[in-house]
DNA sequence: CCTTGCCCTCGAGTATACTCTAGCGTTTAG
DNA sequence: CTAAACGCTAGAGTATACTCGAGGGCAAGG
């Protein structure tokens, strides 16, 4: 079973333009053409553009979307390069998700002043503290002009 | 207390050049400028700088936090404004978690076939099939060319 | 045969988020 | 007072990842 650009394109998520532009980045050297010219996709190249969009995904640059292909097409002597790049990348992947929680933490305390009843005193005492805080410090604020 | 921009450039680890761009987009309304137009930052100025780099560091786009702020500045009627901003958010965020969570396993997966002591041997053996595969659908492989 | 739909390449255009340069004013240490 | 360090704006440049248009070839149904 053999798929055009259109069938990968709908199977995939990913439009014809990307498609053909993750080609012209040499994200795609394994797809052949048929006589025509006509790029001509099978299961195992599903396979690998799957793990293409698994990186990408993880927000992996497309340069190293490329390393990575590349290690796959030279055959099993670069199984230690992939499996380094891929480690850095999951290690990567790990400090963002770390990064994320920790973040969110904060916008969860940000939404929880929201829904204090009193959320309403609490934001004006606020901006009557920022106000006090640049008229001390001889400043325009954004609210007395 | 106040802080020059580079001062607050070394407190938030962004560049001069991006605290000036921020407030290009938008999202410094808040900073005031002295006599000769330098902008003159305060604590409570750094406080919601720390909270445009949280909305930042979740990936939220520069228009929506400008949003944010916008709402910050308008006072108390905008809470709900903004709660609902921020779960928004939050979701988006949560999804993104997910959608990492997702495709570190399949990165997994593949680290294990590496790792596993017959990698060389699944690999060939792999490279072998999607030739195969390419052959019996008469199209030319990389590998054979 | 020929129209409609799909495919191709090349190159230009868009969106986002910075990053930097040029030209010029301000502040401060010696 | 003056040179070095710092600040300002406007606008150009860079990086990344698409997205699209123009011009043209190929394939299948009527």
């Amino acid at each position: 079973m053999t798929y055009s650009i259109k069938e990968v394109a709908e199977k995939t998520n990913l439009s014809i333009y990307t498609l053909r532009y993750y080609d012209k980045q040499g994200l795609l050297p394994f797809v052949s053409r048929n006589a025509a010219g006509y790029r001509t996709f099978t299961d195992s190249d599903l396979s690998l553009i799957h793990t293409i969009c698994c990186l990408k995904n993880t927000d992996m640059k497309i340069k190293d979307i490329r390393q990575y292909i590349a290690y796959c097409m030279a055959g099993p002597d670069t199984i230690e390069a992939r499996k380094q790049l891929l480690r850095r990348h999951k290690q990567e992947v790990l400090d963002k998700q770390r990064k994320l929680t920790e973040n969110l933490q904060e916008i969860d305390y940000k939404l929880a002043v929201y829904s204090n009843p009193h959320a309403r005193d609490i934001i004006d005492q606020e901006r009557q503290a920022v106000t006090a805080e640049k008229t001390a410090n001889q400043l325009a604020s954004w609210a007395n002009q």
